[in-house]
RNA sequence: GCGGAAGUGGCGGAACGGCAGACGCGCUAGCCUCAGGAGCUAGUUGGAGCAAUCCAGUGGGGGUUCAAAUCCCCCCUUCCGCACCA
């Protein structure tokens, strides 16, 4: 709404900013007018920003909010350059920390979690954040987990979800499984509980189908932070190598038995395997008990290695121990025959959960060697070294030429690997094989607030999935939480007891619920089209608005979250529904928000609270700061004192704008630029010209190439300075914090209107041009401030829907450049230089400079080189 | 142990081989003021000098280059990730 502002004399009462009232109004008028609601629209490049959903604690606090505001930046800059931008917001509404709330309150945990996300979602709304809330969802209702379950089905078709029972990773305080991945340091990734081992029966993903997959398209991600990706390459761990089998010799008065097989890498170091280590928990080891000649002593000893030292090998230091199984094996490339051992630092989970030790060439079997006096042979030597077994304290794990190794003896590896893998091949003792670390996905958890599994057992049919028309399996609103050890859902007889789906008979359904992580695998397709009632999504929106072009939040999910989404995006694609590999195309991961030096949270009492400073200073100075402090990758400390200081640059803005808009107002349109101001332009008018330009194009390059909004918030500072500057010199004088006529210094006042009521139309023209380019370059950073100065320069359009200022280069270009000139290394000159002087001229010029010359007097010019810039480097001896 | 990132004024941070310290905080001075913890203007890496200017300077040490905070090598420190993966 543009106001009227005729100048009248002496007194002319400033606006005053009151950023409280702003931020309602503007609030409400996007909302009302549904500014950032979105269609597809196939006309339009589209543009898919997205912060990682939350996880409806309660509360957000400045840390969680710095990460919407850095896609909010983004989300509304590209909206001024013409992008049907998608900006959604949901809530990971599953999870713990409600039901265990609920266990303790008595109560169940759905509506506190529905007052949770409504205080969140106020708080964000507060912050003037453009999302489209239409779109807005919510993972704990059946209108969603309903397409988790289908994405499941889909999955147990394919055979990528399966059962089978395993040692699995409990933890005694939430009660419930663990994925490896959230293990962490031998503790709960969430509660810090040391975990234990348990048997259980399991649903798994199987995501190792798509280990290699993953890891291919890691080298797709160029817009991802390196440092993401190189986790996600050692997470997924491929190592090529090979299998092989060392045949078991029989035992005294025993049958033959059958082999043993092993996954090394270095098949090169053969010859030196001295002895074959077993996990505790190998597949033979029970029989090796059975036919020992005190199978109990044995087994007493194998379960000491499985149970006591799990949790030792969960936890890290662990000692290296043994001990000899008795039996030998034949080492297939030797040979002779080899001690079995049973070691503790043997993984059962990777590889074959066995290996063959090789002491000379690796630094765990030469300790164990040594510890347990086993034989140690040498079978590779690299760079001339000459160690001895008996003096060797440290393997030699570089590769080199082969020796005493047979056939193979001079050989050198690498090439020596592939002829020794062919070879085992031709003679079926061995064949090559990659390696994953990566493990499948645990997905059960014994808990009640989850998706339901959508499971039937049968006992005629067996395991049967539940057919999709039977979908969403709902929680049945079970209120008595016991916080015990099984599934609560096992304690819902209605729930449990159902039909088979084919046979019709008795079944029972399966109580455990699915990993939160599922909800948030793809949960970025179903913004594309929220309220899909029979598919996940539709096809044709996913493929208008996918991939999502920009995608924020925190390290911390660095792995988990983004490999499994990147997961469910491919077996999505196999599905059918989508065509890409890869959800995310462009990765922020933004540093935490401290406060006296910790990371905020509740327990600490170290929590900023958004609304206070709303309440202080209003939306638009906390989202200004937030941004200004540092760059978004980069952990800050909270600081008052900064956000003060961003509070009064939107002052400042304020107050310039105020000073011109009765000049600039009413007269509306983005008028001045090019042609209106070509006429005559004093000195200070192109150099502010010159800055307007210089402005936009550092400001949009650092928010959509750089992603520095620190240095682009700068950039704007900068140009307020100039516009102050500039101001200082017209008739007007600068503005003071009460614009009154009494405050103006009487040199400055010319005529009788204190505002004098009359500029050259050219200084209004680049005054327009440049407070304009301001506003707007300002609006994604303090939307509510910029909408309302928008109005005040006469503008009759809401700002949200005006376009980003055009950089003119031409404009932008100096006439003049400062040209330094270095002799040797040190600046010792500059000279002001007409643009586009020629590198002959400026080195003329440098030379003939006084200042030049008198450091060059008397010595040699070696060397002048002009380099871009300009800059005039001349080497004197 | 392996891998990654980072070390710049009193502080947060700028500078994608080319003028180190943009911008902000803090501090200092002047102006304006009854007053100001407001605002405006100016100054603010350290040292020397009335000054122009000079010297030193981006964790430490070497190197490449006409030119290094930036690239290379070694070392120190901090943070993060992985951690017996055969």
């Amino acid at each position: 709404m543009p106001r009227a502002r005729m100048v009248a004399g002496a007194t002319d009462p400033m606006t005053e900013y009151k950023p409280q009232q702003l931020d309602k109004k503007w609030q409400q008028a996007w909302t009302s007018s549904h500014a950032f609601e979105v269609d597809h629209d196939a006309s339009r490049p589209k543009f898919y920003c997205l912060e990682m959903f939350a996880y409806p604690s309660g509360y957000a606090h400045v840390g969680h909010v710095r990460n919407y505001i850095i896609g909010d930046i983004m989300a509304r800059t590209k909206r001024m350059r013409g992008y049907n931008v998608l900006h959604p917001f949901g809530w990971d509404a599953f999870g713990l920390p409600a039901e265990n709330a609920a266990i303790k309150a008595g109560t169940h945990p759905e509506p506190s979690t529905l007052d949770n996300i409504a205080h969140m979602k106020g708080q964000l709304q507060r912050l003037g954040i453009s999302y489209a809330w239409e779109r807005e969802i919510a993972t704990c209702l059946p209108e969603y987990y309903k397409f988790n379950q289908w994405i499941f089905l889909k999955m147990f078709e394919r055979g990528l979800a399966y059962r089978k029972r395993s040692t699995v990773n409990w933890c005694p305080s939430c009660q419930t499984v663990l994925a490896n991945e959230q293990v962490v340091d031998g503790a709960c990734w969430r509660c810090g509980t040391t975990v234990v081992a348990r048997d259980l029966e399991q649903w798994f993903f199987r995501i190792t189908a798509y280990a290699d997959q993953l890891l291919k398209g890691l080298d797709t991600l160029t817009d991802w932070p390196e440092k993401v990706v190189v986790m996600q390459r050692n997470w997924i761990g491929r190592s090529e190598g090979a299998r092989v089998k060392f045949p078991i010799a029989a035992a005294k008065g025993g049958a033959a038995g059958d082999r043993i097989e092993i996954f090394t890498t270095r098949i090169d170091t053969i010859y030196g395997a001295t002895f074959v280590l077993l996990s505790p928990e190998h597949a033979v080891v029970d029989r090796f008990a059975a036919e020992s000649s005190d199978p109990q002593a044995f087994r007493d000893r194998v379960a000491k290695f499985r149970t006591l030292d799990r949790e030792a090998r969960l936890t890290g230091a662990i000692e290296k121990e043994g001990f000899d199984t008795g039996r030998t094996a034949i080492n297939p490339f030797t040979g002779k025959a080899v001690p079995i051992w049973i070691a503790n630092f043997v993984l059962a989970e990777y590889g074959t959960g066995a290996i063959m030790a090789v002491p000379a060439h690796d630094q765990r079997d030469l300790e164990f060697a040594r510890k347990y006096n086993l034989p140690i042979r040498i079978a590779v030597r690299s760079g001339g070294a000459t160690t001895a077994v008996e003096t060797m304290t440290e393997a030699s794990t570089n590769y080199g030429t082969l020796v005493d190794s047979g056939e193979y003896t001079g050989q050198e590896a690498p090439a020596v690997l592939t002829r020794m893998i062919a070879d085992a091949e031709k003679r079926s003792i061995g064949t090559g094989e990659v390696q994953y670390r990566l493990k499948d996905w645990g997905v059960s958890r014994q808990r009640y607030w989850g998706t339901p599994i959508p499971i039937v057992y049968c006992d005629k049919d067996g395991v049967v999935g539940v057919p999709y028309e039977q979908l969403p399996v709902e929680l049945p609103k079970v209120t008595t939480f016991t916080g015990r050890g099984d599934s609560p859902l096992t304690q819902v007889p209605e729930f449990v007891n159902t039909k088979c789906p084919k046979c019709g008979g008795p079944a029972r359904r399966e109580t455990d619920t699915m990993d939160t992580f599922v909800d948030s695998s793809w949960y970025f397709l179903r913004f594309c089209d929220p309220n899909n009632g029979s598919l996940p999504f539709d096809p044709a929106a996913a493929a208008y608005w996918m991939p999502v072009d920009f995608y924020s939040g925190g390290v911390e999910h660095a792995i988990l979250h983004l490999l499994y989404s990147r997961f469910f995006t491919r077996v999505l694609r196999d599905v059918g529904l989508i065509t890409f590999d890869e959800p995310f195309k462009r990765l922020l991961t933004q540093g935490m928000v401290l406060k006296n030096g910790a990371v905020m949270s509740k327990s600490k009492g170290n929590v900023v609270d958004p609304d206070d400073m709303l309440a202080k200073y209003g939306a638009d100075a906390l989202r200004l700061y937030v941004m200004f402090v540092a760059p978004p990758e980069k952990e800050v400390e909270w600081s008052d004192a900064g956000l003060e200081g961003s509070f009064r640059f939107l002052v400042r803005v304020w107050r310039i704008v105020d000073h011109w808009a009765d000049l600039l107002g009413g007269r509306g349109g983005n008028g001045g630029t090019g042609a209106m101001i070509a006429g005559d332009l004093t000195d200070a008018e192109r150099a502010l010209r010159r800055k307007t330009h210089d402005t936009i194009r550092r400001v949009t390059s650092d928010i959509e190439d750089r992603m520095h909004l620190n240095t682009a918030v700068s950039s704007l500072m900068e140009l307020v300075n100039e516009l102050y500057g500039f101001t200082e010199g017209t008739s007007r004088g600068v503005p003071t914090r009460s614009a009154g006529a009494e405050r103006l210094r009487p040199e400055r006042a010319r005529g009788p209107a204190l505002r004098s009521p009359v500029e050259p139309p050219q200084t209004i023209a680049v005054l327009r041009e440049a407070i304009d380019a301001l506003v707007l370059m300002l609006s994604p950073f303090a939307p509510h401030t910029a909408e309302e100065l928008w109005g005040m320069l006469g503008h009759a359009d809401n700002l949200s829907k005006a376009r980003w200022p055009a950089f003119d280069a031409e404009v932008a270009k100096a006439e003049e450049v400062v040209v330094p000139v270095q002799i040797n290394g040190k600046v010792r000159a500059r000279l002001t230089v007409r643009a586009g002087a020629s590198d002959e001229e400026l080195r003329e010029v440098a030379l003939a400079d006084a200042a030049v010359r008198q450091h060059t007097a008397g010595k040699t010019i070696r060397k002048v080189v002009v380099a871009k810039g300009p800059l005039v480097s001349v080497v004197v001896q």
